[in-house]
DNA sequence: ACCTGAACACCGTTCAAGT
DNA sequence: ACCTGAACACCGTTCAAGT
């Protein structure tokens, strides 16, 4: 209405639609402007069209973020080298790194089971992985549930760190002086084990190991 | 503006408002008709008053949703007997019941490291029962955080099972159906344990003893 | 058959103006 | 000082009407 075929023409003429072209313009407005701005109208002024026309190829936005999840998972490499421990630390460290990497992504795993075609191939690598263990089918099944769960909370934990206003220090900062103004007849063990609580280490690295310790020592019965 | 002070006075007469009784309204709402009737219009018009009241005692939605999670907090029981596993397992399982009763108040704990006073004592007692295991204080801070973290992702799973239109047992069939269409070269391990991905069972309690047994065997170093 | 303008029924949040 | 009507700047989704 404002500035009408002259932009169209002078722009790299536009690509028909589809669902992947959709999908990849949902991640690229949601790395760059984050969740909030990832909204159906968005998309579709990024693609020069109305928000109507997205779902001819999309159900609903949570469909599109579920496209989007999957899509973002075909990014982790199914491989690495060492002892199935580390490889299987290794992939679950990828999964949960490209999942955060997008903010919101990691929710929308919470929610359900895994059918995407990719997430689907993550977990076949995980279920031989746990297999080659020797753990046996039933523990390996409730293993690689676990896993998933683990990953994708992880995930959406780190993923507010990346994305919200606050930093990742401002936070535990913020965190330690709460702690620290704690009544200690409430809190004894919290006023009492403080420092203990904001110590530094590779936590996410101590939670695998915990995850798959805890797996080999507690077969499904 | 159609049934104007007639209706005031016919009913019970209005409530101050206060944070209080804020959140109260926001999780009856919540419970009632689900995560997408929690606006602050929806909650304003329960108290009969206008959106802008609200945010003289919240900040934001936000804001109430984490004083919602809070507020559910309040209802899990601390104490519990048996060994120090089994009473730490009765209260998490009992932390996660009680999150997962309402909504998407699970995923506002999964961003956020916890200060609500509840949150608070959950924590504290966990801490304590991680102590009396005989645990060193990182390890126990460091297992304390990992057990949040499984809670909080524990309860946002089962809460979508609880809330969205799907039943759990039709989304498991519908996963069901999705995994035995899948082809065997691409997906191998999720084909030949199929029967064992969807092995009934308790898998939350298990994940508990996994948690605690791995804990016990990973010291944080 | 495919696409979309326009509308429906809402949102969270702010702020000037009232009491 | 406290409260709120009205407005701002949006949403997701549907569907009748166009090509």
């Amino acid at each position: 209405m404002t500035t009408p075929p002259v932009s169209r023409r002078a722009r790299p003429a536009k690509a028909p639609l589809s669902r992947d072209v959709i999908v990849r313009t949902g991640l690229e407005i949601l790395d760059r402007d984050g969740l909030d701005a990832l909204t159906m109208r968005r998309v579709a002024k990024e693609l020069d069209t109305g928000p109507a026309s997205l779902y001819v190829y999309v159900a609903h936005r949570d469909d599109l973020m579920t496209a989007m999840l999957d899509a973002a998972l075909a990014q982790v490499p199914l491989a690495s080298d060492g002892t199935w421990q580390e490889r299987l630390r290794a992939l679950a460290a990828a999964a949960t790194e490209a999942m955060s990497r997008h903010e919101g992504l990691a929710a929308v795993a919470l929610g359900a089971i895994p059918t995407g075609d990719n997430a689907l191939l993550v977990l076949d690598r995980m279920l031989a992985l746990l297999k080659e263990g020797g753990l046996d089918d039933v523990t390996a099944a409730w293993a690689v549930d676990l896993l998933f769960l683990h990953v994708a909370a992880a995930a959406a934990e780190q993923a507010t760190y990346d994305t919200k206003d606050t930093e990742e220090e401002d936070a535990i900062a913020a965190a330690d002086r709460r702690y620290a103004a704690l009544p200690a007849d409430k809190y004894p063990m919290i006023t009492g084990l403080r420092e203990a609580l904001f110590a530094p280490g590779d936590r996410a690295t101590w939670q695998l190991n915990v995850l798959i310790n805890g797996i080999l020592h507690t077969p499904a019965r």
